[in-house]
DNA sequence: CTATTGATGTTCT
DNA sequence: GAACATCAATAGA
């Protein structure tokens, strides 16, 4: 029942905490609010999820508003697995699979894990700050690419942790689309240094 | 600090 | 052609 390992801090958290595919059948409005602080871990390295953003089907932004096609199959399929995209020709950016056309971008992370290894895909010329701080930077220090399209988070090396308590979020309008931006789509960890972009209105101490 | 722009490949009009 | 769930480099205030 002791899960604060008084050791480091290095290691993942107690696999009991491990979310289970059923905690992602839900609207990604929801799931998005409710990761933040979850901790993400994939192949050794990772951090605490400090800002996310909801795409659903009936949304004009979404990947899956045009409905199912080759590139977003992953989105259609089940809950609790990566969909893996292309941004603007050059980056890789991961989402989570929620009810069924749902899915949470993760935005930003608070590296904690696999410093080293994050440090080197992304270039030692930057600080933990700049480390995975956006989506396209996050999916590059994680070495994401097409071949985690589909992959289940569903093990301890590769998956989502649940925050071991309640933390304050912050939410404001989506980042980067030109259309659907009147919904407070996007969520953050108040006061966090690690977002890609401030959310504007109190949240400093 | 803000504003601008090139890179780059897939998808849509 | 144009748009795009982005980033980094650069110029200027």
């Amino acid at each position: 029942m002791t899960q604060s390992g008084a050791s480091g801090g290095a290691a993942p958290r107690d696999p009991m905490l491990l979310l289970p595919a059923t905690a992602f059948d839900r609207p990604a409005v929801t799931v998005a609010r409710a990761l933040i602080g979850a901790m993400l871990v994939l192949r050794g390295a990772g951090g605490v999820v400090v800002e996310t953003e909801a795409y659903a089907p009936d949304d004009p932004a979404s990947h899956s508003f045009r409905g199912q096609r080759r590139g977003n199959a992953a989105m259609f399929g089940p809950p609790g697995r990566a969909y893996v995209y292309r941004s603007y020709g050059v980056h890789w950016c991961l989402n989570v699979v929620c009810a069924r056309g749902h899915a949470v971008l993760f935005r930003a992370i608070e590296p904690t894990v696999g410093l080293a290894e994050m440090q080197a895909r992304r270039g030692v010329r930057w600080g933990l700050q700049e480390l995975c701080s956006g989506p396209g930077r996050l999916g590059q220090a994680l070495g994401i690419g097409p071949k985690d399209d589909g992959a289940p988070f569903d093990r301890a090396e590769f998956g989502l942790f649940a925050a071991p308590a309640p933390v304050p979020v912050v939410a404001g309008p989506r980042i980067g689309i030109s259309r659907a931006t009147e919904h407070p789509w996007r969520f953050g960890l108040a006061g966090s240094r690690f977002l890609s972009r401030r959310f504007p209105g109190a949240e400093l101490p």
